[in-house]
DNA sequence: CTTAATTTTTAGACAAAACTAAAAATTTGT
DNA sequence: ACAAATTTTTAGTTTTGTCTAAAAATTAAG
């Protein structure tokens, strides 16, 4: 398995998981920046090796031992960002170059003594499931910020709305992937929420706790 | 810098430290266990990128940024094979074919904080040393055991064949790096040696004390 | 339902890194 | 010194993964 068809399986086991249907060509090539030449090229190449089914015109879906391959990945990718951030200092933003790299390392016994030594951790620092050694992962039920209640504490997973003018407005908030984040009062009036973020305390009104998902912690 | 690149880079200096001469592209080849055509053909690469100098039929030399790379390799390499041993549980001849792909990564942060987790060691699990961030080697002033004399005392400081045979026969008399070593007993007749190794006395033969390297204590 | 727009595939090329087979240069033996 | 042995280099192919340009298939629009 080559560092190339490991990355495309990785990128149609992501977008098959989010949209449950068969993969488009260009959607592979759109998430691994290439040309749709090239993904036809790899999506082939892949399913003579029985990696994933592919029928001209109708989108692949992998296999079972693709699925177990790539899921095998993003354990790694995902064990790494973990001994990154938690070891070494590295914060959220400046894992992900490294762990794209770390993650190709082929090791068995390297990625089952790395998860002993990390103490086998559920998540990652985004907040994303650490599949196990057999490669099931754990659902995180990720619910919206609005949901959570007074006290409550949540890790930040995600965005619903991902335009431009809300991105910037989380990060004018210092609020990003992977910050913890706890209710400090809600306010039944208008829904607004005063949360402490990470060292920050600040406001936010109904709209934007509605667009934030968070995985509870407590 | 290609995976191939580094590897070639890596091998040639190795090369030219044990003869500081110019390195033949049959030794090259040989140690990159491939064919004197594809050495010539890299070594070409090599050359246009100003990491060596190559005059065909008169071996090659590294430039000082070849030399520079290449030891950048080399620390990363044994600050890894230190990391799998010290905090992972890898045993000495476990270490080396990890090691081989880890130090390809490119980080220069990563390097510097694993440096410093790892608490700026001096030296590898094999005993030699790990070159410093501006690339300086540490020259270990390290003989083999064969050469002490009777009541001579050391500190087991590493292994010339590191192959996992040999390996394994040290782990078996529970030699290993760090070691205090007494020679008890000396025999003029083929040269073999009655050791004390920390609580444990036994008896080793000529070549197995070959491959053992000491730094003298006394 | 036929034309236009889009998506996907094919065909042909290229670069990296390897190989085989053979030619050329160098070194060695007598 | 000159033939023989060795080392090194060329020349031509192969594989992986990419690209561009163009053809083919599918979907959408009037």
């Amino acid at each position: 398995m080559t560092l190339s068809e490991e990355n495309y399986l990785k990128a149609i086991f992501n977008l098959e998981e989010q949209t449950h249907k068969g993969v488009p060509t260009n959607a592979i090539a759109e998430m691994m920046e290439t040309k749709a030449s090239s993904a036809t090229d790899m999506v082939k190449r892949l399913s003579e090796k029985d990696l994933l089914k592919y029928k001209p015109y109708q989108g692949t879906r992998l296999t079972p031992k693709g699925k177990s391959h790539a899921v095998k990945v993003i354990r790694k990718h995902r064990l790494w960002e973990t001994f990154l951030v938690e070891n070494l200092d590295f914060t959220w933003d400046e894992v992900h170059e490294v762990a794209e790299q770390l993650e190709h390392i082929q090791s068995d016994k390297l990625i089952h003594q790395l998860d002993k030594f990390l103490g086998y951790p559920k998540t990652d620092p985004h907040g994303d499931p650490i599949p196990d050694e057999e490669g099931n992962i754990a659902k995180i039920e990720k619910k919206v910020l609005a949901e959570l209640q007074q006290e409550d504490e949540g890790v930040c997973v995600g965005v619903d709305d991902s335009s431009s003018a809300f991105l910037k407005y989380l990060d004018k908030l210092d609020i990003s992937l992977g910050n913890k984040i706890k209710v400090i009062e809600k306010e039944a009036f208008d829904n607004s929420m005063v949360i402490q973020v990470e060292e920050n305390t600040i406001s936010i009104s109904s709209l934007a706790s509605k667009n934030i998902y968070v995985r509870k912690t407590s």
